[in-house]
RNA sequence: GCCCCCAUCGUCUAGAGGCCUAGGACGCCACCCUUUCAAGGUGGAGAUCACCGGUUCGAAUCCGGUUGGGGGCACCA
């Protein structure tokens, strides 16, 4: 896997790094990652950091490359950054120019410019017409003494490239309609297409796996591979991930960062789940697999050619699988980072069993519990009658009720204010009432909480302690007398 | 403009000539359960397999074309 720093880890680099991952385990083959980073003033050590630490979050390792963003690298064909690696491009490149494989071009950007206007004229494709192969020694002189650098471009033969795409099957294409590229700029720092050749024949690389954005760049490849006598890799496309409108996945219509996914608390196995199954199908109705079962079932044959639309509704259908099917303990852990610091561990792990099945993102459960960290007065402030009324009811005969279970929970010692306990009470003193049960819980729940949607009341309520919640229950009595309506 | 790739419910997909009156999942709707919200259960709507031709006794599956969509054509990666 090949990223480049120039931005947070996409969700579509994610997916491509996974199929790679998946493949290469699947098959016991050795899983490169190689940083991309000759674009200099693209690249960043913080985006470096974001890939390599996003790419661990989702479980995915690597045999070969840089372990850890800045650190050492691992592996005998390093080092893995491709700016670290000059000196070996610079040695072929010279190779290619000696073979004469490879020629100078000093034209500038603007005579280009003009050469690509008159083919979009002449409705052509824009491709470099081969001015400089054609220079003088005279012409060469005179540039030099302008002090003008040359760029290095490699001389594509006119003939047909076909490979054997192992999704796509065969893929033909005609370089003659490709123009003679630039493989090194004029500032001496090399090219996307040909470092990527030199990079994969040197670190041994047979299987490339890439985004289907690519397989049009395929034929240059190959047209540099052969050009500087290196052996042939075998290609894999991928289609891509696309925007619900089917265009290329982009930053402008969707949330493409794995980051922000990570830090609305999504489960990285539901992630990587999810991205599996954007473009691939273990062929069964089976659709829950762990990154392991992935590996084992895994086949590049069965990964589909057309693109998929990232549904963010099925990533919140697992998301909430994977919630579930945690453990107290580890729910617990995992939600720590999304709760407030004022709730302790051990309130942490008593209110994860009320509120699992409730989350669909780790950081829902923010809202979920703050009633237990916010004071009687913030809750008391949220205190409405159109919240704590049931309908039909008047404020009177609510306060009636709130006050009948006070009064019924009014006797409990702090030790037996459990769940069961509370809602017995209270279910009796609603029957007594001859109230409705859900009818009755209402006020009690906004009383408690604060809210209308809450974490089961009774468990909410135990969690909360005695004293809490008697006093939250004549918060609740004030504000539905002070509503100033007469008793029924 | 040129080149390449692709095409099954809204979405992710099963399907490799007869098992398909096209299956599953998400989402949606209804009902059940129920202290709110969820979760869970049951059921339902939803695809003339883009279209047109061909091959075949038989096509979603093979072939050709059309249409539609996507990607690529940089001294970006």
């Amino acid at each position: 896997m090949a990223p480049s720093p120039t931005g947070p880890l996409h969700i579509g680099t994610a997916r491509t790094s996974l199929y790679n991952y998946l493949f290469a385990r699947h098959v016991g083959g050795t899983y490169v990652l190689r940083i991309e980073d000759t674009d200099t003033a693209r690249s960043t050590a913080d985006d470096e950091r974001d890939i390599i630490d996003n790419l661990h979050w989702l479980g995915i390792s690597w045999d070969e490359g840089p372990q850890a963003a800045g650190g050492e690298d691992i592996g005998s064909f390093g080092p893995y950054r491709q700016s670290q690696r000059m000196d070996l491009y610079a040695r072929e490149a010279t190779r290619l120019l000696e073979s004469g494989a490879a020629y100078h071009c000093w034209c500038t950007p603007e005579e280009l410019e003009g050469v690509r206007r008159e083919h979009e004229a002449r409705k052509e494709a824009p491709r470099y017409n081969g001015r400089c192969l054609r220079l003088t020694d005279a012409d060469r002189a005179r540039f030099e003494t302008e002090g003008r650098q040359p760029a290095i471009r490699l001389r594509v033969p006119p003939e047909a490239i076909r490979f054997d795409d192992l999704i796509r099957g065969e893929v033909e294409f005609d370089n003659a309609l490709l123009g003679d590229f630039v493989i090194v700029r004029a500032n001496g720092v090399p090219l996307y297409h040909f470092v990527v050749v030199v990079d994969d024949e040197a670190m041994g690389i047979t299987d490339v796996i890439r985004g289907e954005d690519h397989l049009s760049n395929t034929p240059k490849h190959i047209a540099l591979i052969r050009a500087l006598g290196y052996a042939e890799p075998r290609f894999a496309h991928i289609s891509l991930i696309l925007n619900p409108d089917r265009t290329k996945m982009s930053k402008r219509k969707s949330q493409t960062a794995i980051t922000a996914y990570r830090e609305q608390g999504y489960l990285p196995e539901a992630m990587v789940n999810f991205l599996a199954f954007l473009g691939w199908s273990p062929g069964t109705e089976e659709e829950i697999f762990t990154l392991d079962q992935l590996a084992e079932r895994f086949e590049l044959g069965a990964v589909h050619k057309g693109g998929a639309v990232f549904d963010q509704d099925r990533l919140d259908f697992l998301n909430g699988v994977y919630i579930r099917s945690l453990a107290d303990q580890q729910l617990a852990l995992r939600l720590r980072p999304f709760l407030p610091d004022a709730l302790d561990d051990a309130s942490v792990l008593r209110v994860v069993p009320l509120i699992r099945e409730r989350l669909v993102r780790l950081a829902d459960a923010g809202e979920l519990v703050v009633f237990l960290v916010e004071t009687d007065e913030q809750v008391g402030a949220r205190y409405d009658a159109d919240a704590m009324l049931p309908k039909q009811r008047t404020p009177a005969e609510t306060a009636a009720a709130v006050a009948s279970a006070r009064d019924a929970l009014e006797g409990l010692e702090a030790a037996d204010f459990s769940a069961d306990v509370l809602e017995t009470r209270c279910r009796q003193a609603a029957d007594e009432m001859g109230w409705k049960a859900g009818d009755f819980f209402r006020p009690l729940r906004v009383a408690v909480t604060g809210r209308t949607v809450s974490p089961p009341l009774f468990g909410s309520m135990e969690l909360l302690g005695r004293d809490r919640v008697l006093a939250r229950l004549d918060g609740a009595l004030g504000k539905l007398t002070a509503e100033g309506v007469p008793t029924a």
